[in-house]
DNA sequence: CATGTTGTTCAAAAAAACTTGAACACAGGG
DNA sequence: CCCTGTGTTCAAGTTTTTTTGAACAACATG
């Protein structure tokens, strides 16, 4: 047993509790999470999903990871919105189930289009605002260094935003030499 | 003036202040730092050493960026550790002066160094632990979904693994296709 | 409709991350 | 040696982010 564990013996069913190794991926996620710059519970949501064969209802993410139901609710939503979490009505439950996707270009597309597009299109806006800030100048050596600046900043603009598709690119391109859709 | 202008007139060199476009880059680069998951301070102190032509001392950053000694101080320390500032001295001055290094080869092969390659080593101790508890386990079917879930884990790990010195390579072949070494 | 179930919202509480500044260490001069 | 200029450290304070839970909306059901 582990800290997740719940302690009613009355609900001692397996698909109540954790395993040890459920609770180290769990926790694997909560970390990378961390390192997305995304919420730890919304790591830990999509660890468990990712751990289960059969999708869970909202409440029983809420039990099993000792969460609120703001958190399970806005994580779920978020998880969803980034192509992470996918939703399946089981027949005669009202609840909505949850899954977790887990083909990594999936993932990796989702987040780059949730996170990294928007960055490259607001990187566009203020390139331009720069440009004529740069432009206001009076003094002329100010100008060329800025103008300089700016040249620089859109080059690496320019470069980011060629290597985004290749990123999505390599990662189907190892899937296929893997001969695998799951990962 | 801006809100990082210097009050006191006596300073009133342009070097004291800071460009209406130069706050503008400082606060683009505040903003991609907190992208990066690093501290907002990191990303002003180097958005204003990329802006300028001769290296800045830390006194100099801490009254034009408006931080504290300790920020500067620790600010300076990891963006160096990250490659992204390097440090000369003046003769004839005992303060050591910080300069942005600004090609973004360097500066994507240090963010990857720094961020990506830890995570992906503890990633492989992460999932050899987890291989273990999922061999312990008792039940078969439990073991079967745990192996499978390990399997798609480690296969992900290979393929982040793969992916990184792709990253590094493109930024390195588009600086060749534009014939320059500045960006 | 009244009721119970499911899920959302959002203000307040809690936690995490960042910044500050005073104390400290170190290195040259004088 | 002591003093001054330079830079680091870290405990405490501040700010930001995340989580919580109670109130609320939506909806099916009897």
């Amino acid at each position: 047993m582990n800290a997740y564990s719940v302690a009613d013996p009355t609900t001692s069913k397996p698909l109540d509790t954790l395993d040890d190794w459920e609770v180290a991926v769990i926790d694997l996620f909560l970390n990378a999470a961390n390192s997305f710059g995304l919420p730890k519970s919304y790591g830990q949501i999509y660890g468990l999903l990712f751990c289960r064969d059969q999708p869970l209802a909202m409440d029983e993410v809420m039990e099993l990871l000792q969460i609120s139901k703001g958190s399970a609710s806005q994580g779920l939503r978020a998880l969803r919105q980034l192509g992470a979490v996918s939703s399946v009505f089981a027949p005669g439950d009202r609840r909505e189930r949850y899954m977790a996707e887990s083909r990594l270009r999936k993932l990796v597309g989702g987040f780059l289009r949730e996170q990294a597009d928007p960055h490259l299109e607001k990187g566009t806006a203020r390139l331009k605002q720069i440009e004529s800030l740069v432009n206001n100048l009076q003094d002329e050596d100010s100008r060329k260094r800025g103008a300089r600046r700016h040249e620089v900043l859109s080059g690496w603009h320019r470069q980011m935003s060629r290597l985004l598709p290749w990123v999505k690119m390599i990662v189907v391109k190892s899937d296929r030499l893997l001969q695998k859709n799951s990962d």
